[in-house]
RNA sequence: GGCCCUAUCGACUAAGGGUUAGGUCGCAACCCUCUCAAGGUUGAAAUACGAGUUCGAAUCUCGUUGGGGCUACCA
């Protein structure tokens, strides 16, 4: 068995930062490359210079590297787009606006065979065409009905287009569509799908205004010319199959046609279309991986920036539309290449869940590596922590980080293990001190300055027997207690806290309360 | 409007002709308990509708309806 090795490409267009959903596309084809052990190819389809975005490109490249879904070609190991052949890159440049010679070869190609035609009618003519027609409810097509009533090189005179070539620059190349034709087709996860060519349109394949071609020649010559074998898209693609098709045929291609499987979308959470720019702001999630400025200063929040850990991020997306069909949900990357398959790629559009995607955040946090959370979590709180060594800030992560959904939030949780409450909660105050308890807590608080060993233990032993011998309500004066070392009435276990805050916190925690409180 | 795709709990999904239609998130209750979390147990919650094929349909076919996409010299 010599089976070529599959080349899968992931073919961006930089017109703004890659959302989530295009993410999704990203991760799919490069666990579908990994998988039958093929190559990942990032391509830059950057032929509409009108939509161009600056800093899009880099975003998406440092998008995936984040997530990383790291490109086996077509970018170098900094992170560059590769602009000329090497071993490694041997179709470079990677860039369509780089490869811009190549395009008009193939476009006059089409136009020899008879498979395509020259046309002169202006974007203004189109334009009028396209109102008028919808005055009168109805659409304009440039098609095969429509084409021999405009100017083109089927109705013009051979003089007449040869003049217009050379004279004019504003032309174009479009795709002539054989009406008769009926396209049968495959699709990776749809199944068969059949078009009648009649309802098909004749697509602009090249501009000489800008000497370029539109993105279906450019899609089609750059994936056979970089050999790639499977193309796994988005479902806004689905309608332009047909036409993809038959330029493979038109071309005489059609037996290294790659396989195609379409994506469906992701949906906004209200399932009222697709997920967008404007959703996050406006339902309070990221629609982006990574957090982008626009150049009008426009900010969008990203995942990264609102704490989640990359791996979280991709676990969740891949669940977003596929599943394994076991029970699991937790996988990391590497497990994901192993259990990936398009045949469990579910067809209908999924929508975003903002809560799954938190509780995904919550099991990676869980499942961090201890020292790597600490780091964290120093590195966030770095101000605070100064005089506490690992050991301490580890006891306090293990008890408190599975309350967290982030990082983020441990110091909101966890700030009365390093400074004593500024405040106490003065529903819990009225709640608690009143009645007895001011008399027990000075007795409370000398039998802890006492005890040794001073652990979770001790504690529990002591406050037990001391409560129960002395008949005192044990919620009393435990939610007392709680409320004098956190400054709140919610919290671990007292014992918990007293043990890692230690025996001389403790009582100088306590006796502060009662001062304070007394003097009221 | 036309063309194409699609349809299982609120959300993500499993079940590929025979299941009490399963799991996860979320929600609720209970247990645990010094509070709050976490954890455990339980519960509410779905095959869009209508025909057909079949002994038998969530599953196959057709239609309707809903949702989505495309319909540019955008990608």
């Amino acid at each position: 068995m010599t089976e070529k090795k599959r080349r899968v490409r992931f073919a961006p267009s930089p017109t703004g930062p890659l959302h989530m959903g295009g993410v999704r596309t990203a991760l799919y084809n490069y666990l579908y490359a990994k998988q039958v052990g093929g190559d990942f190819i990032l391509r830059i389809e950057d032929t509409d210079s009108n939509r161009f975005v600056p800093g899009a490109e880099e975003y998406i490249i440092e998008a995936l590297r984040w997530c990383g879904i790291l490109p086996d070609e077509g970018v170098d190991a900094e992170g560059h787009v590769v602009e000329t052949p090497s071993e490694k890159h041997p179709h470079a440049p990677y860039r369509q606006s780089q490869r811009r010679h190549i395009y008009r070869k193939y476009a006059e190609e089409l136009v020899s065979k008879g498979f395509a035609y020259y046309a002169f009618d202006s974007s203004e003519e189109l334009a009028a065409l396209r109102a008028a027609a919808e005055a009168e409810k109805r659409t304009f097509t440039y098609n095969h009905e429509t084409r021999l009533s405009l100017k083109n090189s089927l109705t013009l005179s051979p003089e007449e287009v040869v003049r217009r070539l050379v004279e004019t620059n504003d032309w174009t190349i479009r795709f002539k569509i054989n009406p008769e034709r009926l396209v049968e087709m495959d699709d990776l996860i749809r199944g068969h799908i059949t078009v009648n060519a009649c309802t098909l349109d004749d697509k602009v394949l090249w501009k000489k205004a800008d000497e370029l071609p539109t993105y279906h020649l450019a899609n089609i010559v750059d994936d056979h010319l970089m050999e790639v074998t499977d193309v796994i898209r988005g479902e806004e693609w689905l309608p332009s199959l047909p036409l993809h098709y038959l330029l493979y045929e038109a071309f005489g291609w059609q037996d290294t046609r790659p396989n195609f499987a379409h994506l469906s979308l992701l949906l906004k959470p209200d399932g009222k279309g697709k997920l967008s720019k404007r959703d996050g702001d406006k339902m309070g999630f990221p629609v982006f991986p990574l957090r982008w400025v626009s150049a009008e200063g426009e900010v969008s929040r990203g995942y990264r920036e609102d704490g989640y850990y990359p791996e979280a991020f991709v676990n969740l997306l891949a669940m977003l539309g596929w599943n394994p069909g076991t029970e699991q949900e937790l996988f990391t990357l590497p497990e994901l290449v192993e259990a990936f398959s398009l045949e469990r790629v579910v067809k209908s559009g999924a929508r975003f869940n903002f809560d799954k995607a938190k509780w995904f955040n919550q099991e990676y946090l869980r499942r961090r590596d201890r020292a790597e959370l600490i780091a964290e979590f120093r590195a966030l709180n770095a101000e605070h922590l100064e005089g506490f060594n690992d050991e301490y800030i580890g006891a306090v992560l293990d008890l408190m980080k599975e309350r967290a959904h982030f990082a983020h939030e441990l110091w909101g949780l966890t700030a009365f293990f390093f400074e004593p409450p500024k405040t106490y909660d003065e529903a819990s105050v009225a709640k608690f001190w009143k009645e007895e308890v001011p008399a027990i807590l000075p007795e409370v608080s000398r039998f802890l300055k006492g005890l040794k060993p001073f652990d979770k233990e001790h504690i529990d032993e002591l406050l037990h027997d001391l409560i129960t011998f002395r008949g005192w309500s044990m919620g009393k004066v435990m939610n007392t207690l709680r409320l004098f070392l956190v400054g709140e009435s919610k919290g671990p276990g007292v014992s918990d806290i007293m043990q890692i805050i230690g025996r001389d916190e403790t009582g100088f925690r306590i006796d502060r309360a009662i001062r304070i409180l007394n003097a009221k």
